[in-house]
DNA sequence: GAGGCTAGTGACAGTCACTGACAATTGACA
DNA sequence: TGTCAATTGTCAGTGACTGTCACTAGCCTC
């Protein structure tokens, strides 16, 4: 492994500058009213290049976020083959939360990436993007589920619906932790825990029996 | 109540011209490669008259979906006290399909609503568009299941959770059926109920042994 | 049934996200 | 140092969407 040349750090820091910048704007004036040509001037790069690194508006609000999905998929793979399903996902996020912190902080201090997390969750045009990033990460969730209890994902439909379920409740505690007044990663990482322990409960036929 | 007089009708009328023209285009040369202005031209009103009947050129695309979310949520409604929670969503689900049918047709053809939901499945920008709606309905579903139970959602995580973790093996349920072959209500109904059969099976701590 | 009121429409100009094409610049490396 | 290739900037254009204002056509009153 040779060390990035100069050219390789410049862009680099391009990108890091363009993501901060941008977050910034966008969690001090609102996604919306933040436009491109703002972001760029700041950095003082042209729109181009900034569309050059990015897709789209929308893509830069997503990179701290793809960088911790990225990390729980790797903390998913490495869950030991005798868990099943449901503890393999669930101590993946867990134990996902507490090593995410310094991840983040290298690209962009903590509380502007739980600022982040939560302009996503109110701004409807991101909330929208976020779901469908969801959609696709569960579908990798699925597969290495079905992998690993030696299943096929097409024919057996119990990894996606399992993951689609346990998905389903990890966005409410997504939405209820942005929601509350609580922000902090522990506040995020106790909510999970609780909120999972209530899935099979929620499931069972009749709530009243059983309070 | 008074008959709606000409004017009412003359909007009426315009507002299901641009739908069924929109899904048409939509579906037979994409959304993406279909612009305002050709929808516009076809029905021969200005850009600026669509945009006042719909706030963006996503929502005509899911106007006929609006129609059915509606429906379903009235047969959640009317769901007899006695049942639970999750056999309540689910039977509003699958008696909802049974009645739905009629209701489309009054507006557009079943085989284009049918071709329409596709499209919305494999159109990234109306995926997530999509997704953002369902979780909008959600919140309704998870209302409605409280006060069904005597709960109040904010302060019992249970009904949020019920809905997130069902609305997950719905949307699991539409994913499915766009890619597979059979493309009827039908189809859609039975993989509906034959998925939501396997939801409690699937949070059963290890699968191998009960297969 | 003439005339005023107002909802609905069209025309126009402007903003913003995004793209293709080509020219200018600047690390990399012989 | 000079050449090559990667990176960036400039420019012109498209398409979604908005504000404004004039105009048309149902509606309602006298």
């Amino acid at each position: 492994m040779t060390l990035p040349g100069l050219r390789e750090r410049k862009k680099q820091r391009t990108r890091e500058a363009l993501i901060k910048v941008a977050l910034e704007l966008f969690t001090a004036h609102g996604y919306e009213r933040t436009t491109v040509d703002e972001i760029v001037d700041t950095v003082e790069v042209s729109q181009r290049t900034f569309f050059r690194y990015f897709s789209s508006k929308e893509e830069v609000a997503f990179a701290v976020q793809q960088m911790v999905e990225e990390r729980f998929v790797e903390a998913l793979r490495r869950r030991p083959p005798g868990e099943g399903p449901f503890d393999a996902l669930r101590n993946a996020v867990l134990s996902g939360w507490d090593t995410i912190g310094d991840a983040i902080t290298e690209v962009v201090p903590l509380d502007l990436y739980l600022r982040t997390f939560q302009m996503i969750e109110s701004t409807p045009a991101l909330l929208a993007v976020h779901l469908r990033r969801s959609t696709e990460m569960e579908e990798t969730l699925a597969r290495i589920i079905a992998e690993r209890e030696g299943l096929d994902v097409d024919a057996d439909p119990r990894p996606r619906i399992a993951v689609a379920a346990f998905s389903g409740v990890m966005r409410v505690t997504g939405q209820m932790w942005g929601r509350g007044t609580d922000q902090s990663l522990e506040a995020i990482r106790a909510l999970t825990e609780q909120y999972l322990d209530h899935l099979g409960a929620a499931l069972a036929p009749r709530w009243r029996d059983r309070t």
